[in-house]
DNA sequence: CCTGAAAATCGTGAGAT
DNA sequence: ATCTCACGATTTTCAGG
């Protein structure tokens, strides 16, 4: 999977606002809308595009809270580690789940409507295992960037 | 902003696949496709809907390492602190920069090459600035889950 | 692999309920 | 608020280079 300039132009739009038509992408890279369009549909079969969704604003939805959870296992036997990344990743009011190194085991990144709403969250996800060693949360003050855009260059 | 029971359901869907078309979309939902269309056009004039974007794979993209990154300020003068937020904000290799409480002032996500490019960012953003008195560096092994979806109910 | 034009699909706005 | 319908724009396909 090679990604030549146009490639790494196109993606770069793309990141930023996938509504814009492919006739305006592909003035911006000097290339034919159908030679743009064949390219995008080929990002998207190969998997390079995973999805292309809306970003909702979290404020205005009215959940604003954001919390970091940094969360230590008991034990790493490998049953016990999938069932638990099992239980965070289908849990939906956790936006990304990281398996780490260091101290701690996982680092969980939650979007809360309130502070009852996460109290009742660690109860199901936390103290309802037994393989739950600890958890420590961290509240976020302020979200300064929240993006998943891959850095594209060259 | 009050959400009803049809934009909760389109939210949902939007956040999942922008690119459903508003057809289909208005049979999910039983609405017309110009209801739909209505709706959609509301959610981003008030910016309920920030952006929608394509999200990219970074390891099919050649850039497969995560880092998370703690990081504490030497002072909390808030002009330095802005210059500080504002330079992690700029950097494109920053997908998440969270203001926390706790030990730390700043969790920053990064997105890298390798650590050969991590470790020049270090010298750009942390030793480059007297103001950093400690970072904490966190490999991430496995990224379980990644999106910014705020999930939405009732 | 590209271009350019034709064909199919989609988004959008007007008018009516 | 909503729906239906018609128009314009966009995406997609296909022939030819």
């Amino acid at each position: 999977m090679e990604l030549d300039s146009y490639d790494i132009k196109l993606l770069g739009l793309l990141q930023k606002n996938s509504k814009t038509p492919q006739r305006q992408l592909s003035e911006a890279v000097n290339l034919s809308a159908s030679a743009v369009n064949r390219r995008i549909a080929q990002y998207e079969a190969s998997g390079l595009i995973t999805a292309t969704v809306a970003v909702v604003d979290p404020v205005k939805a009215g959940r604003p809270i954001t919390l970091a959870v940094e969360v230590k296992v008991e034990s790493e036997r490998l049953d016990l580690l999938d069932e638990i990344k099992q239980r965070f990743s289908a849990c939906s009011q956790v936006q990304q789940a990281y398996y780490i190194t260091g101290d701690f085991d996982f680092l969980l990144i939650f979007n809360v409507q309130d502070m009852v709403e996460y109290e009742k969250l660690t109860r199901e996800l936390f103290f309802s295992s037994s393989n739950i060693k600890a958890f420590r949360t961290i509240v976020v003050m302020q979200t300064l960037k929240a993006s998943l855009a891959v850095p594209l260059s060259l």
